[in-house]
DNA sequence: GGAATAGTGTCTTTTAGACATTATCAA
DNA sequence: TTGATAATGTCTAAAAGACACTATTCC
């Protein structure tokens, strides 16, 4: 039984230390990447990890998630962090008892990074390398805490407009189509995919003016910007489609 | 800088207490309901509140959530429980700094249960009861945990198989339908209901058997099992029929 | 002009939604 | 028999998927 006092005591409850991770990815180079740190501590140094630390007791989790995230690699992704998991294992931390929070951030611009207080390097990492075949390894379960984040993206993609944070304020709808191609790991088809995308009214909005054409040349293709609608009403649907041509990356 | 050392003492990192909290909810008399305990302590002595407690350093977060519920409820909803989401607002907890973890179970019988360490009372609500116009209030912000706990239900049922966690063994597509009917709010057609469920091949199989008519007659129905399969390749949507008739209660 | 990319049109197939019809029970 | 519920069949409309064709750029 709890003795119900206005202050408790250290010695009413097993106290844990709580820290925040947040998993920021980024289409970079038309790849899906992902924001990692090389640790500079013990334990696991000299190894990648997702950025986070220490919740403090005066903030919310989303305010350390913000801070903690702007120590280690200067990157502000205020509104744009959501959860994702939570960790707490026994022998997550080899040190201690650690439970963590993992946020999930989807960014357009990942520049300005640096390496912060405790984090020696930050770098965008390719998600190919940090979760295919051979992989590297991550620091302590940061593996299944990336593992976990993907799967949730993939599933937000079909259900929520999300995919507008990957680009920028304006973007063409090729822009768009990569986001989903390149996390859903296979092509969508262009016509159709436009179709679709501009029957759900409201989500993304024709801005009139068009972009440059891209060096192998082509039609300048028509600039759209993220409405207000979010929740799509039919999904976006991760169908691969029946006879189409293999992935062939 | 963090003293890297094998051991931390306490001084190293700001300490909370960690708790999980969960959601149990089931179809009882043909409505949603959440389990729910009233506080036999201060502070928000007598309310209802989610059942949880303290996780102990020896346990995972999912251990704990299996151990507390039991421990309050007497429900065991081991291989049920499911993670929906953090908090930790520093003064979510007028006496202390405390992060909880909130767990997730639909379950088709929470019979046998009684209150027991610090909860006084276990017992049934309504979801309508607590989350309606007009409604009760909840412990600490324990509304807030359980209105985001059935929005994800009400996706998850879309996505995966969940329904046939509140549905017994063996089951009717009747039964499974009042499912979604009951937890979206609206009614479904009987008859397009069964064409999605079938179709979507290896989600609920036959068993060959019938259930009895009920005390007013009508044909008996098919008997259905889960099958292994658990995500839906079309998701069951929550369309709202054009021009269906209003729901009627 | 030719290659490349964006955008339109259209055809086919699939699925959702509505609802009529048939089947099988209890009273 | 009647009333109720389950299951099947069928029609229509909408959406997905495939792909031909047009438009506009760079080289």
């Amino acid at each position: 039984m709890v003795i119900v006092t206005k202050t408790y005591t250290p010695r009413d409850f097993p106290p844990f230390a709580v820290t925040v991770d947040t998993v920021v990815l980024t289409m970079f180079q038309g790849r899906l990447h992902v924001l990692l740190v090389r640790r500079g501590i013990e334990p696991f140094k000299g190894m990648w990890a997702i950025p986070g630390g220490f919740k403090r007791p005066e903030e919310s989790l989303l305010e350390a998630a913000h801070r903690e995230l702007l120590e280690e690699t200067g990157v502000d992704a205020e509104n744009h962090l959501r959860q994702s998991g939570a960790y707490g294992d026994p022998d997550r931390d080899p040190r201690m008892n650690v439970v963590t929070l993992a946020y999930l951030a989807e960014l357009r611009d990942v520049r300005g990074f640096a390496g912060g207080t405790d984090a020696a390097i930050a770098a965008l990492v390719p998600i190919s390398q940090m979760l295919g075949e051979g992989c590297e390894p991550l620091a302590f379960d940061h593996k299944q805490i990336l593992g976990d984040a993907i799967e949730r993206v993939r599933v937000d993609l079909a259900l929520t407009g999300i995919a507008t944070a990957f680009v920028g304020p304006t973007f063409t709808l090729a822009e768009l189509r990569s986001v989903y191609e390149e996390t859903w790991g296979f092509r969508i088809d262009g016509a159709n995919f436009r179709r679709s995308i501009l029957a759900d009214g409201g989500w993304v909005i024709p801005t009139g003016r068009r972009a440059p054409s891209g060096p192998t040349g082509g039609k300048p293709a028509e600039l759209f910007r993220a409405g207000r609608k979010w929740r799509h009403g039919a999904p976006i649907r991760p169908t691969r489609p029946s006879s189409m041509k293999k992935e062939s990356r």
